[in-house]
DNA sequence: TACCAGGAGAAAA
DNA sequence: TTTTCTCATGGT
């Protein structure tokens, strides 16, 4: 049974907070550069994605109709850094397409949220997660981005339990904090952090866990 | 050396 | 419908 209620949720985010500082994300200089970092950071560190799009930049303008003009081949072995590179190859230029198709920044941003988050998730390439992460990070929409690092720190917490699966934990935040996009931004680039830092699956759990001696859960 | 990373789609059961 | 497999470079 799941326990996110607004006020231990509040004080998770408030250790975070103490602990780690604001995390200033996404780190991208456009909306479309985020969009691009979203998908191209799929189950890859930040750093490996930092050198692709470095290497894709050093060759084109970060631009949906530049990252088409070159060939798949090409594309692939920019993002070679990026690791999954002819996959995510094949992801980018889908939504570049479609992206297009769709009349671009202008077009995505006149859709309302349920709507553009559909749109998104018609996109090869982009899954609930990813397409939260454009929701939130491009667009600014209320929409809490849960991960795998989601799960793991908030079942620890005795918060989570029993797998509820992404929408129901989504669903969960954003009843609980309300339609927050600040707190939103800050709180899963918090649980990255953290995420990283002290709670991968081979470490102990939470040995030296800044949320262990003041843990909502007790 | 082995494990993991800011997942998603395809294939198999 | 649910579970398992595949994609891959770079850091620890």
């Amino acid at each position: 049974m799941s326990v996110l209620d607004a006020e231990r949720l509040h004080t998770v985010y408030r250790l975070l907070l103490a602990e780690y500082g604001p995390q200033h994300w996404w780190p991208g200089d456009s909306p479309f550069e985020v969009m691009v970092g979203a998908i191209l950071t799929q189950n890859t560190a930040w750093t490996n994605v930092e050198r692709g799009l470095e290497r894709l930049c050093d060759r084109i303008p970060l631009q949906a109709r530049a990252i088409l003009s070159l060939p798949a081949d090409e594309l692939a072995e920019c993002l070679r850094p990026v690791g999954y590179f002819n996959v995510k190859s094949k992801r980018l230029r889908a939504f570049c397409r479609a992206y297009l198709e769709a009349g671009g920044l202008d077009g995505l941003r006149a859709l309302e949220t349920e709507e553009l988050r559909r749109w998104l998730l018609r996109v090869h390439g982009i899954g609930p997660e990813t397409a939260d992460d454009i929701l939130l990070y491009a667009f600014e929409r209320p929409v809490f981005v849960v991960d795998a690092y989601t799960g793991r720190i908030f079942e620890r917490l005795g918060m989570l339990a029993g797998n509820p699966g992404y929408e129901a934990i989504r669903h969960g935040f954003e009843t609980a904090l309300g339609r927050d996009v600040p707190l939103f931004n800050e709180y899963h680039a918090l649980i990255v952090r953290h995420g990283k830092t002290l709670c991968r699956r081979t470490r102990p759990l939470c040995a030296r866990c800044c949320l262990r001696e003041s843990c909502p859960a007790g």
